[in-house]
DNA sequence: ATGAAAGCGCTAACAC
DNA sequence: GTGTTAGCGCTTTCAT
């Protein structure tokens, strides 16, 4: 039932190999591949028989072998920051199905911000021979994604990246969202809204802040430079900035956050304080994480959708491994984002308009789902 | 610079190879190979000049290669049922620290609870050749793990597998921790304790059940039908649970949960009704992911350390794959539980001893860390 | 349209 | 101790 001529020393039982097929269904080792690999120009009546043995013996074609000869692994790396932090392997699950889906394994890493990791990470993505690597740490790791730039691997980035031929960048339009976030505060009547960001050594997070800031002032609101705090994109970190906003000689009536762990982080520390929120302050995420819906109360955020971003992703990396496809060219591709309204935002505290009061019942502000 | 007598078709720079290294180095290729692998024979002056060719080649053995030579892929994997309920990802996260340190691959999947998923998971595992599965899905999907058994794969199951040569066992002790739990709450005076199972097609949800059940039963408490009832180890199964729960005639003092998912699912739904816990109810949680202790209140929880059962997966799969390995013959791996006091239980209301409320200050409970 | 044969990069006998 | 060589399972010329 195995090749005859080899000794399968692992106690593993030898996996079925296209020459036992070949021999099965009485035709050459060439012919079960290209029956395999759908050739068109295979004899019908030849490929039934291939088929049929494939049927029989359980035949799995080895990814390996196949790999060695190609030079292609059809694997796809994955890098992010963390997998603990919820966004991410909702990320990683959008990234995986569509890889799958379009013949792709997908080989994921996290570089937990450390350095040494990283090199580790990447090195093993060049041992394994990825097609491409999708670097989705919202960070600033380009250096030391060097190996893979120097070997001329497909690549994408989010934000921004090198400009080299074979690298592409995924373009989050954060400005959108946030604008959104800011004018949605400021037509409620808050003017002393707070922007708690993430930690600034990143790209990402620095755009963020920027869009916030920008917003503000299109707005003519003016922003003291201590309403705008550094956090880490952690619930801890959103806990630990709150409190330095909330020892301020005044709490600003809105905080918007760099993304959802921090405001969970944040509803936290108002929890403790005995801050009602949104009663007393608004506050408003960024992500839209699965938990956001889920909080108490269900959490207003900015929606940067992991499926948009993942399906750019593995779009992009076709592009880069596959010359020959449509968007082979193209080297930019752009994400939206947008507000999502849930109940964690309102009026400033003693503004509420009586009139409103009225028409409130419950729930006000867009529901999702 | 590579290899001269192939045609490197594909536009990316071609690796370099054992035989540049070679060359470099004026050494045969099984030199380079024993060098690299560190064999003790190896003359330690050619040693050094293969070292510094593999230097200055940036040479990276091509991993494809050696699995196929030595029929081994040094990648192990890992089924998961769903990769965004927040206790996987930590669990992929050890199993992989652990799995590259002692120097493998991992290879992840997620089944969603979908056969034709699943299906094409190990599919996708045989295919590449993975040198053994831990199946830590906490689910009854055995049948479709079929063709893994059948390869005689090494693989490892959670809490019950089929006993063969290469199947190994994490039996994990859910009994100790939620007797842990049960008798906390007996403790502090509760009788009415309700218990929101997960999926009852779940070897481990019924575990967990019953073992309530016992804890119960030991103490000589009543537990009436309509105090369990069948949640789905998501937040929306346990608002829904518990809002079934809310439908009785009285409400139980106190609320046991399969997972922390649910428990969250809980606390929202009792949020909504504002019943405040922990004062009118008490929750308690099983698995104790990271998200547990930033609830509102802190979560209660049982421990299942995924460090415990990330380590126990890799040791009894090495134990599979290496024969000659100190725990080869070991066939099962028990996984402590155990529990974790945080804010989200206390007294039944309405019971609170006047001397305690003077005693307490804020923080009651063995905090965490 | 099909088969024979040459490798893909590496490891492991086996010979020296 | 080191080199030579035979494959691992597959794809892909190149003849036929």
């Amino acid at each position: 039932m195995s090749a005859s001529r080899t000794k399968p020393q692992n106690r593993r039982r030898a996996a079925v190999s296209i020459r036992d097929v070949a021999r099965r269904a009485r035709v050459s080792i060439a012919t079960v591949s290209r029956a395999v690999n759908r050739v068109s120009t295979v004899d019908p009546e030849l490929a039934k028989r291939v088929w049929k043995a494939v049927e029989e013996t359980g035949y799995v074609p080895n990814t390996q072998a196949r790999a060695l000869v190609s030079g292609r692994s059809r694997i796809l790396g994955l890098i992010v920051s963390e997998i603990t932090n919820p966004f991410f392997p909702e990320l990683v699950q959008e990234f995986e199905n569509l890889a799958v889906a379009q013949g792709y394994e997908v080989m994921i890493g996290s570089t937990n911000y450390d350095p040494a990791r990283t090199e580790s990470l990447v090195r093993r993505m060049l041992q394994r021979n990825v097609d491409g690597v999708a670097v989705m740490t919202f960070g600033i790791e380009e250096e030391l994604v060097q190996k893979l730039v120097e070997r001329e691997f497909p690549l994408v980035f989010v934000d921004a990246g090198p400009d080299l031929p074979n690298i592409r960048v995924l373009k989050v339009n954060y400005a959108e969202g946030i604008r959104e976030a800011v004018q949605h505060l400021a037509a409620l009547g808050h003017r002393s809204i707070a922007f708690i960001a993430g930690p600034l050594n990143m790209r990402s997070a620095v755009a963020r802040r920027d869009a916030f800031l920008k917003s503000m002032a299109e707005l003519g609101i003016e922003v003291p430079a201590e309403h705008v705090v550094e956090g880490n994109h952690t619930m801890e970190g959103g806990l630990e900035a709150m409190e330095r906003l909330a020892d301020l000689a005044e709490l600003p009536t809105a905080v918007l956050c760099s993304n959802d762990m921090t405001a969970i982080g944040v509803l936290h520390a108002l929890d403790r304080t005995t801050h009602s929120v949104p009663k007393e302050i608004s506050v408003v995420g960024f992500d839209d994480i699965h938990l956001a819906q889920f909080m108490l109360p269900p959490l207003t955020t900015v929606r940067m959708s992991c499926r948009d971003l993942a399906a750019a992703a593995v779009e992009a990396l076709r592009a880069g491994i596959e010359p020959d496809r449509a968007a082979a060219g193209q080297k930019e591709w752009s994400i939206p984002t947008r507000l999502v309204v849930r109940q964690s935002s309102t009026f400033p505290r003693g503004t509420l308009p009586a009139v409103v009061k009225q028409v409130m019942g419950k729930g006000r502000g867009v529901r999702l789902d």
